[in-house]
DNA sequence: GCTCAACCCTAAAGTCGCTTCAAGGTCAAC
DNA sequence: GTTGACCTTGAAGCGACTTTAGGGTTGAGC
């Protein structure tokens, strides 16, 4: 039997994120102590660690209730599964795509300005303050 | 003299946005008609612009009021902007850099489902269950 | 038996950057 | 004078937690 502390650590999580994901319904409600305290087995941080991982991977928490539902089904096809992977890909690609060209903005941004001048001088500010797009 | 819709459609953003900014202090406080409502001229759009375009570049709340400190004292040195602008561009390259890992371990999980098998044999929901980091 | 640190509990508030809502007042055209 | 589109405020909602406040429990050392 271990405490809370002791699940979250194998899991590799705070003990208030375990208290979290027990509240927005991610775990069960933990089996409890006579003084209270949560207790948990090897089974429930297998849970745990699964919900952490998938946490890990960028899933949301609602994709997390998901996964957790369609693998307490396993003769169900996975097709589920493949759907929400893919999803999840198309949304991390489509973020990275946007930090590139942000990326790129920036640095642009960055030789307008090659250091050791006043403000009023900086290419950086001009081009914050400018209404001209920053070519 | 324009209304908050205005200046907001001008700076492409929202009038709640408005709103927002002069709430937390990005914005002084609009002047204000009989009728209580707030009123803008071209300088306050330009300044509302200003912090639109450092908001779409990323710059949290607090670094565009560093950057709108800064401006508002042309004669010192720019070094504080170049600093901001770097560990601006620090910061998006960490994330793109992340999410690039996270995609590898998206896209190897993708691998291990071929598709078509029931969830119990689905190397994703296995990979998410297993204690086995995911070389 | 006492004390102390290190844990446990709950409910509520804070984080970030807005957006949305509720409930009202104003304005301009028809 | 009646629409409908604007404006005002304060408060709540979003996501995924973290932190805080205020308390109870445990276990080790003395």
């Amino acid at each position: 039997m271990l405490t809370i502390a002791d699940a979250a650590r194998a899991a590799a999580c705070s003990a208030s994120t375990v208290r979290y994901y027990e509240r927005v319904g991610l775990l069960a409600p933990a089996r409890r102590g006579d003084n209270g305290y949560r207790y948990y087995d090897a089974a429930d941080v297998e849970r745990l660690a699964f919900v952490n991982r998938a946490r890990e991977l960028g899933f949301s928490i609602a994709s997390v209730r998901d996964l957790l539902r369609l693998a307490d089904h396993p003769h169900e096809p996975c097709e589920a599964v493949d759907t929400l992977l893919a999803e999840q890909v198309r949304s991390i690609q489509g973020r990275i795509a946007q930090l590139r060209m942000l990326e790129e903005r920036l640095q642009r941004l960055q030789r307008a300005c090659n250091g050791d001048h006043p403000v009023n001088e900086c290419g950086i500010l001009a081009a914050l303050a400018d209404s001209q797009p920053p070519q």
